[in-house]
DNA sequence: CTATGGTTCATAG
DNA sequence: CTATGAACCATAG
């Protein structure tokens, strides 16, 4: 595991490179990657350095509510099969727009695991990148957020989802009913 | 309130 | 080690 801190606006991201792709990203103020990790002690090859290069703008893209120009490759291995499936689907929603979790479950073929899709969510690895901030709930509810809910806040207002567009009819939604 | 599906953890063989 | 089951969820109806 190749470490390297990213500088934004919104603070210090850490990226973590195994030999096959970007690992895991993490929200500044978080404790270090784990020391637990495998270190993958090569030297930071040319390779790696691209793909940190990558990383960086995809970064910097999608907080400034973006589209990501180009991702980096991703090493999905820590996911079970069903995870990457969820992640893939994840990865197809347009900076702008937001999915259900039953419609990320219609997507990946399984219609009735709309509570499993909140949990490879929460289990994504990639947080930012694998935009799992635009997931909601159906209705109009926002749902929850592994980290801080102000971050998927946030991160939606830069992309122009919030408050959240799609109200049902009648009932008060997006900044009364969106806790817990 | 209940039903849902995948994952994780505890426990038993 | 595998098998089974119950609890856990960023849910839906």
């Amino acid at each position: 595991m190749i470490r390297r801190t990213i500088p934004t606006p919104d603070g210090e991201f850490a990226a973590g490179f195994s030999a096959n792709g970007l690992r895991r990203l993490r929200f500044p103020g978080s404790e270090p990657l784990a020391a637990s990790e495998p270190e993958f002690l090569a030297p930071a090859s040319q390779q790696t350095e691209h793909w940190f290069e990558l990383t960086r703008e995809a970064l910097l893209a999608i907080l400034a509510g973006h589209n990501v120009p180009k991702l980096p490759p991703l090493d999905l291995a820590s996911g079970t099969d069903f995870q990457r499936r969820i992640w893939q689907a994840l990865l197809e929603i347009p900076a702008g727009e937001t999915r259900t979790y039953q419609e990320i479950a219609r997507r990946i073929g399984s219609p009735g695991a709309t509570r499993a899709v909140g949990n490879a969510c929460g289990a994504n690895p990639i947080p930012v990148l694998i935009p799992c901030h635009r997931v909601i709930a159906a209705h109009g509810r926002i749902g929850g957020f592994s980290s801080d809910m102000d971050w998927k806040i946030r991160l939606l207002e830069r992309e122009g989802s919030w408050p959240l567009a799609k109200s049902p009819v009648g009932a008060t939604q997006g900044w009364f009913d969106l806790q817990t």
